[in-house]
DNA sequence: CATTAAATAGACAGATTTGTCTATTTAATG
DNA sequence: CATTAAATAGACAAATCTGTCTATTTAATG
């Protein structure tokens, strides 16, 4: 009955986080949850006390397992300012994969940011720790200081935060990639 | 009983336009708008089909309002780069008036984008809207061509949104001022 | 004044929401 | 084998959701 031997707290959450990020959180019924992952409702409330604690997990799981592949995947470059530029083709695969859907923390932000202040500081962890890595990835570029270390991981940070956005408007990777030709430009 | 004189559909929109960007477009049901704008329900039926069509109208005003002050606020200013940095300074204002809720069309994109093709075809004309004008802006201005029109424009556009975003996350301006002095020193 | 259109209040349907609770069964562990 | 913990199915509550409908009143116009 359970599926590959994954205990029922996972089932949970993997069900949680494709719905979640692929219908939104205020469009996703605890109901359709516990009939997709296949448990009881009983023992999702057993987990999670509220759907609110559901989506805190879902964001802190979410941010660990996309900031674990983003590291692997700058880890397989060696130089320092194809590291940079590897960031933006990870996103690039990224959104492709999961079809243009944005970011999941934005997306939960304007969902329920304002809602719960455990959801907001949540999300504000993970895009602090988003800065937190391209600054230290910028740091240890050698770029050619035609900004400052700090200019340019802002500048890296906006505008891959615009590119994502806008690519999930336009459902369409033009403009991931655009911002990765500019960066190079600036580094 | 009518406020202000107004008619029964602006109040209607007036009402969603506000709670629509407060509460979140799934978070706010048809009988609080009618409530908060105080007409009868059938009214809101009468002038709108559905709750998508309030939604697609939401859209449609809010633009058309938010590109005219932007317009207008470009236009108080007479030096052509002046004008580009001006965007920000605009929208820094409009955030810290409306307590860093982001971009309404993002916020739409994320809570209905995938639902409703006239919605996503609503949003996708504001966005491009938006990067037609900065493009015409950067033709204009005179920039010291470190990048080409292009690339400028599309750095400005991309900083901008991230930075809107990423000041709606940690609720201050502090994103979308450090967008503005790099793309001071880009121009 | 008469006619027409617009807005009103509010009941109602039918579906869905989160969360609780009971009673039963399965699984693990000493 | 006995005990304990975990998961199950599903009824249920209470609220809320969108949308429809009836019946009445207000407002505008010829």
């Amino acid at each position: 009955m359970k599926q590959r031997g994954q205990v029922v707290v996972d089932r949970i959450l993997d069900t949680a986080e494709r719905l979640f990020y692929a219908q939104g959180y205020s469009n996703t019924g605890i109901n359709q949850v516990i009939e997709e992952a296949d448990i009881a409702k009983a023992s999702l409330y057993k987990h999670f006390e509220t759907k609110t604690d559901l989506l805190v997990a879902y964001i802190q799981r979410t941010h660990e397992r996309w900031f674990n592949r983003l590291e692997t995947a700058v880890n397989e470059v060696s130089d320092p300012k194809d590291k940079l530029l590897a960031v933006f083709d990870y996103h690039t695969e990224r959104q492709e994969i999961r079809q243009f859907g944005g970011c999941p923390f934005i997306k939960a932000n304007d969902e329920a940011g304002s809602s719960d202040p455990r959801v907001l500081a949540e999300i504000q962890r993970t895009k602090q720790h988003s800065k937190d890595f391209i600054k230290t990835l910028v740091a240890n570029s050698g770029h050619k200081k035609l900004l400052t270390d700090q200019e340019l991981a802002d500048t890296i940070f906006l505008a891959l935060e615009g590119a994502i956005t806008t690519a999930s408007v336009f459902k369409r990777p033009t403009e991931i990639q655009s911002a990765k030709k500019i960066i190079q430009k600036l580094i």
